[in-house]
DNA sequence: ATTCTTCATGCAAGCGATTGCATCATTTTT
DNA sequence: AAAAATGATGCAATCGCTTGCATGAAGAAT
């Protein structure tokens, strides 16, 4: 790629010729050129390789590729020296050149809807807390609550060969079988938050049932009777964990359940308009208390109802899912269910760190559930302010 | 790798032996088992390579190699049987293989402090969205605002051959001397949000004086009189531009300017006790409006008045950067600046990306300064609710 | 007809690291 | 003393892809 160069124009197809190099009307020694950009190439990044430090200590590579890697057939002498000397270079092994040889990658991708929501982010650096230790890299894509844009990125990944997958699911995603191609390629993948059915593999998840069970059960426990839900995508596992919670908690208390007080977003949220909509059809059935299912819905539902119906927007009592650390900041405020986000990013990863490193296939597969925190209204607070 | 053979043990060392494969009791014929580990691993991602092509083409993997990078060396005929084939193999080249060789990974790397800041989830999007057009591939590194994490972060991107660097720079951070050691090996750089000064390179940032301006001035025409100002580490840049437009402001109206109601807070609001301290130092000199100048110490701050100091809370007018889609969900509810984070990255990603693919040195740097946009308070809400 | 261009393709050398196996000197065992 | 085992190191192939250059055929220019 000699830039330098002037490529002689091809007087028939009027395309630039190859194979001939000009300067100026001269023909010219192409060497000249190659060196030189073969120089600044070099240049860039001058880190010293497994070659140099061979040559400068007189062993071959083999000897101190295995001595930095701390390999029993090298003496312990020849280490010390090899070691002495890449510390004082500072070498560094090439992670490119490694993967290649090694066919991975040592880096581990995750799919989340938001990287701005405050549970996924909770998650990620849970995540990292893992990888990091165990010297994987993690790459971090968002689906936006797109299939298409899923897919996208998890096909984008795989092509970067990530050695597995930390994927919680769009609301939009129905088909997954462009997941099952890649695990029966032998991708390892693990899904957290929003799971899937019928798919053999780890699985991490909030206990959905008892966090709802329990915010639905606080509101009634004050006084509410009239009980709406909110709610996400129909398809999510945790929709329809977070449903049956509900449903237990009115049952518990004898109230009956209405299914016209359960509202879907299939956009979970990311629409401002769908969430208007929900409480529009909402509000007519006075409802005295709404419980929500995600973090986004949560934060959306409080907006809407705000913006679209101020008067009544204090009277009804709120109770959701969201692991947002500004929620004492709400007006209205509102009881929270907090998942424990930075825990199910680190079981995860551990958990798909060691099918990564699995010497054999693995055949049986956990789905942990972890407990969520019900974290009550400040009931002064909200009225001192009112 | 054979990890069904049983090493044998050396008598004398009691170590495990090498070059000495035993099953059960017999030393074994090792093709065996190298040939079935060689297969786990080739099964694994059976992907099709390019010499698969040409073999199957009867090319070299050189034409086929030209013909998927569409050079002019090959013949259109050919080109249209490789591309052919390629698709119905559903042939990805390795990206590993072409980072080996290109030396280059068609990465780049992003630090922040926080994704879950509002402000860098924002960037990161704009950059999300200008680097995968480009066929970039982005990886996301926190530093939580500690100067040997993001110092560990940067090294750690710099040993995976990112190909450029976009950084805003953690609240601790003062010796950036490992970043021009990489930058003078040819890493580009470009910063955005909080940047060095003395370092020549491309830079984007808010326009932060005229931001603080607006929002000073907005406090003082609501008939505030004592206003404070609550900052990051003095050392960031974009600490003292946007003091200075606080300044400007107070000048403009004829209002002294008192070093004492100016508050620091070295961590960025990442530890409570900070900004509660800078809080209870802030109170007795009874300010009327607070001008807050980053996202986490707005939303912090407002946290530790209500906590501290409840009946004060809702007396002080607040104007504060913050990129929160929450805003209006506060109380007490604020004004606030709103940064073109979406478009910093943005503008950021391109400017990398051009230094990445520049053909010679580049010796012109810019830096661009976006303009921030005044979000004011709709008062009528703010006191209807209380 | 001869020489020069133009086109199309293949050869082979890397990129940096890993690793099976050969080699050889040195024990240890029989 | 001969045979076997051990210990330390080097050779060379390989991962998948890119690319400078050689090659050889066909066409254009002289």
């Amino acid at each position: 790629m000699p830039t330098d160069l002037t490529k002689k124009v091809c007087k028939r197809s009027q395309k630039r010729c190859f194979n001939v190099y000009l300067l100026g009307r001269f023909r010219i020694p192409k060497e000249i050129f190659f060196v030189t950009w073969e120089q600044v190439l070099k240049m860039r990044f001058e880190t010293s390789t497994i070659k140099d430090i061979a040559k400068a200590l007189g062993l071959s590579t083999s000897t101190v590729s295995r001595a930095l890697r701390d390999r029993y057939e090298i003496s312990e002498e020849t280490k010390k020296i090899v070691l002495a000397y890449a510390e004082k270079v500072n070498y560094r092994a090439n992670p490119i050149a490694r993967s290649l040889k090694e066919r991975r990658s040592y880096s581990i991708g995750i799919i989340v809807s938001e990287i701005a929501n405050n549970f996924f982010s909770q998650v990620i650096n849970g995540i990292e807390s893992i990888a990091y230790n165990k010297d994987y890299h993690v790459i971090i894509s968002q689906s936006h609550e797109s299939y298409k844009q899923e897919k996208l990125n998890v096909e984008h990944l795989a092509s970067r060969s990530i050695d597995g997958l930390l994927i919680a699911l769009s609301s939009e995603t129905q088909d997954i079988d462009y997941l099952r191609d890649l695990y029966a390629k032998g991708l390892p993948i693990v899904f957290f938050d929003r799971v899937p059915e019928n798919f053999e593999t780890h699985k991490v998840i909030a206990n959905n049932f008892k966090g709802s069970f329990d915010a639905t059960e606080h509101l009634i426990l004050s006084g509410k009777r009239v009980i709406a839900h909110l709610t996400n995508s129909e398809t999510l596992s945790n929709t329809k964990e977070r449903l049956e919670g509900y449903k237990a908690a009115l049952t518990k208390y004898h109230i009956e359940f209405k299914p016209e007080l359960v509202k879907y977003c299939q956009h979970g949220g990311m629409h401002s308009a769908e969430l208007e909509q929900a409480v529009k059809e909402l509000l007519p059935l006075k409802p005295d208390g709404i419980f929500i299912s995600s973090d986004r819905l949560t934060t959306g539902c409080i907006l809407a109802l705000k913006n679209t119906n101020p008067e009544v927007a204090h009277k009804i009592a709120i109770a959701g899912f969201t692991n947002s650390n500004l929620v004492e900041l709400f007006s209205p405020s509102l009881t929270s269910v907090k998942q424990p986000a930075f825990e199910i990013g680190q079981v995860a990863t551990e958990l798909l760190i060691s099918m990564i490193e699995a010497k054999r296939p693995i055949t049986e597969f956990e789905t942990k559930i972890l407990d969520t925190e019900l974290v009550r209204m400040k009931k002064n607070l909200g009225n001192r302010f009112l």
